[in-house]
DNA sequence: TGTCATCATCGAATTTTTCGATGCACTGAA
DNA sequence: TTCAGTGCATCGAAAAATTCGATGATGACA
């Protein structure tokens, strides 16, 4: 019996799907499908349930599946202490979804660090919304997902990260005024990321519980499009304090301060559980180290420099 | 990594031999070598230790070998549970080796069982001497062997069986008297095994003890020789008493009633610990089965008909 | 009814594994 | 020392396995 049929059986169970294990695998999907058919005729049961036209384990399949991760699990403790990191490794790959949010705080410059930590990986990035990365993830087509909900799905795990504080932000040149109220923010045309995302669905709970009419809520998928507009003297967007910090200089945005708080952006970092690989884990562990060394290296400089801003 | 590959090395660590593994596996050498050298490169560490004449495991080739272990253990309660007996089994097969005690006692009776209850296995049967057989084991070219003493080494399990009875067979026609003492028997040729076997020696030992000088004390490593010499008159021959029971009714030999008993052939059965397969523990288990219904059916029976003959 | 998505199956191409032969290093005996 | 014998690695060719690309079958969906 060749572990690499039971890695493949593994991920077709897990990803419900022959072809994209076979995608996860790089390998055609006839090649995945005979990988199967090897198995089955080795143990001499069917492992999938083809009679349905919904994917189907059989019960062989599901009994299989627990011996096929312990099995795994043992190949990948035995890779580890031998240290199969031979020369010969091919480049390990990560594919990586984030949203805007998250790529434009705290993503790039993590990824730095990680070329230096770890500069064997082969990354592979995707800026897309919650639902999307979350779909992606459930189809196995993401590794390590960054996103505002988590990917909830049987083998997939989730850790929440640090929430995002939102701000509002506005041109620096119209408004000028030191504090404004929720009222006088929503005098001027808002922006806020698509319908249905937690950023304007909270935006418009706000609105709504504090009795403010607004005149326009605009909904926009893109950060840079956001403070393009805003540049414009479009209006006042509601934007992770973080992600703007890092464009105030070069511009003339103007973090707004507002009597009522914007409800933070939660962020979780879902991943796939992988018998044979911890590169996700590994990964993961480093975001939340880099984050806490940020945190902490930033609270002085950082919050002095938002504060200083926000006074502009 | 292909668990058969895995398991080859298994063999090799566990017979210290490439030749010896390859041949277990029903393999050449070379293709044994190469799955080593496989292993070796997938890992990216020696397993085997080639430097030395002698063969060694590397130190990783002994950590591997944990691993190994509890691959093949999961493989093998895996292919239990999924039944994977499917109908393209290959026919198993099963190297039994034994002493000529057991052979003439019950090994034949208990093979026409065993081929009731395990049509699927096929035998192969070596009769040898105890260390002919230990080293044969040892060797890996036995998987199941039923000697005097047991074959101790790593990887060979040992369960002991019950010992059997020895007795002084002689010819009806010239031992007629109803009781013998030691010093009359000695005054006759005697027979038993080959020196250094555990009924020569204990022969001898009792004839020390006693103080009782023999005339001639004839190594014979054949029960059926033996047997043959003693219809001829040749001499008295220390025998097992339920290996010669069969033989009785066709012949002139009787059961020598001696007043000093002879020490009983204690009978060991080894077997190699095989990750994949339990046919040696199941076989074996039917041989204690079978030795128990005997014991209980024929104590009644065989007593009476081995006093009855001992009579004439 | 046509399109799309998913998967099995087929023959050819490719890769892996095995065989048989040979060479090398070492041992033990002559 | 020489010589036969043992144990293992290595080589090229043969055999077996795996994979690819293409095709077809099936059901979903509009």
């Amino acid at each position: 019996m060749n572990l690499r049929f039971v890695e493949a059986f593994y991920w077709v169970a897990s990803l419900k799907s022959v072809s994209r294990a076979a995608e996860k695998l790089c390998i055609t999907q006839s090649a995945m499908s005979s990988r199967v058919a090897a198995l089955e005729e080795e143990l001499g049961v069917m492992l999938l349930d083809r009679k349905d036209k919904q994917f189907r384990l059989t019960i062989a399949g599901v009994r299989f599946m627990a011996y096929a991760e312990r099995l795994l699990a043992t190949q990948r403790e035995l890779m580890l202490e031998m240290g199969a990191s031979g020369p010969d490794t091919p480049p390990m790959s990560l594919r990586i979804g984030a949203i805007e949010s998250v790529l434009h705080s705290w993503l790039l410059p993590w990824i730095g660090e990680l070329r230096i930590e770890h500069p064997e990986l082969e990354l592979e990035l995707s800026v897309e919304t919650t639902p999307v990365l979350t779909e992606l993830m459930r189809r196995g087509t993401l590794d390590l997902v960054f996103a505002a909900l988590p990917a909830s799905h049987e083998s997939v795990r989730t850790r929440s990260l640090p929430t995002m504080e939102m701000a509002f932000v506005g041109n620096a040149q119209i408004h000028k005024r030191r504090r404004y109220t929720l009222a006088q923010l929503a005098e001027f045309d808002l922006l806020t990321f698509q319908r249905g995302s937690q950023p304007h669905v909270a935006l418009m709970d706000l609105l709504r519980q504090t009795g403010v009419l607004p005149k326009r809520v605009h909904a926009i998928s893109s950060i840079s499009a956001m403070t393009q507009l805003v540049v414009n003297g479009f209006g006042i967007a509601t934007l992770p304090r973080i992600a703007v910090q890092r464009l105030l200089q070069y511009s003339e945005l103007a973090l707004l301060r507002c009597d009522q708080a914007l409800q933070p952006l939660p962020v979780f970092a879902s991943y796939r559980a992988d018998p044979l690989s911890s590169t996700a884990e590994t990964v993961l562990n480093s975001v939340f180290a880099f984050l806490d060394r940020e945190g902490k290296g930033r609270t002085a400089k950082a919050q002095a420099s938002a504060s200083k801003v926000s006074i502009s």
